[in-house]
DNA sequence: TGGTGTGAAATACTTCACAGCA
DNA sequence: TGCTGTGAAGTATTTCACACCA
């Protein structure tokens, strides 16, 4: 039950065992053995059990898990059953597609602030929220209940955007900008970089 | 030097790398000692040392690396040395956001054929490219050396065209469909979810 | 019978600590 | 002296194999 205890490995396999589950449930299927699931994810059984054994008994013996209480689980450990609001930074080219990204607006996530630094773009509301002045991040932020932003900007306003983000209270960053934020011990980045997973690619498809 | 023996969490940690010393070398810095890298990076110097020893001994005892050799090998390693020719499936928000996209056009990525399948934008030119019918994919990208398909359309979608893009003859995909694509085995797929990446943050922000 | 839950074995990865070289 | 390169020790994760139960 301690977290201390769960293997990284395990978490960051749970949403891809939720995309899984909910995949299944729309097919209608009550229950799901560890082998089933595991075929769907390419990966062996015992690993499956043993993941979800850190989190308690969900299974039934010589039948397998039912697949929506353990949906309902997984979401409560990874604390998807909570809202959570998000401050976006730029709504250049990936912050339109992130505001009109579907799983979002649906589902736990919401857009609750926007900002951009283009006197262009200031003022003006997107998708229902006005985009305010990045100037104000850190004010805006600390006066919100928001836990998480995104940053969506050139990779030279980066840094400081993670800054007023920062001095505004978040706990998490999500950063689009393929740039290394240095950030103080609270605060969790992660990095996603296209370049990056391009890479792991290139790396794999040449022998 | 058999890639076999290469941890897979070592090439993970490469282009990471790649990043910080692409930004010391901007600074003018001509070498770096694996703690300085280290510290950019918030690891342990010894790790380091580790992973940049599985490729050779580039390191120069009491010196450290020299920084433009080090690049340029670790691009090779990652065969990021070579051209990259990709196919795009979709050009709705995410399409359009990785068209524009600064990292890919310079550097060795290039968008070579582009696809959708609304009539309205079928024929049109999109970033200097015509964009195909969608139906099309198996066959053009067959006729072309295009090795990495990105697929950036509506969940329903994916299968299907990751079905057509290995038919073509793709042997990387990546996936910005929230959705488990099975492909045969010689065919990586690299699962970009922003929803997922949210769950592995949300999951530590609540203790 | 069929499939979970789990210690114990096997494997993978990280960290330590130090020999050896510029 | 300072920093790399690396066996060896330490930790984390995965896999095995089987007791146990619906």
């Amino acid at each position: 039950m301690k977290k201390a205890e769960i293997p990284k490995e395990t978490v960051n396999r749970l949403p891809l065992y939720l995309r899984c589950l909910n995949r299944i449930l729309l097919r209608g299927h009550k229950t799901i053995s560890s082998s089933e699931l595991a075929n769907l994810v390419s990966m062996g059984p015992a690993k499956i059990r043993k993941d979800l054994s850190y989190f308690g008994k969900f299974g039934t013996r010589g039948v397998g898990y039912e697949v929506k209480p353990l949906i309902a689980r997984i979401r409560e450990i990874l604390n998807l059953d909570k809202n959570w609001t998000l401050a976006l930074v730029g709504v250049g080219n990936v912050g339109s597609a992130l505001l009109s990204y579907p799983g979002f607006n649906r589902g736990c996530f919401k857009f609750e602030l926007i900002f951009d630094d283009d006197p262009e773009i200031i003022g003006k509301e997107i998708s229902g929220k006005k985009v305010h002045d990045s100037s104000e991040i850190s004010d805006l932020v600390k006066k919100s209940s928001i836990k998480i932003g995104i940053i969506a900007v050139p990779n030279e306003k980066a840094y400081d955007v993670a800054d007023q983000l920062v001095r505004g209270g978040i706990s998490g960053i999500i950063n689009f900008a393929p740039v290394y934020l240095d950030t103080p011990d609270g605060v969790k980045v992660y990095q996603i970089d296209l370049s990056t997973e391009l890479s792991s690619l290139t790396y794999h498809l040449v022998s």
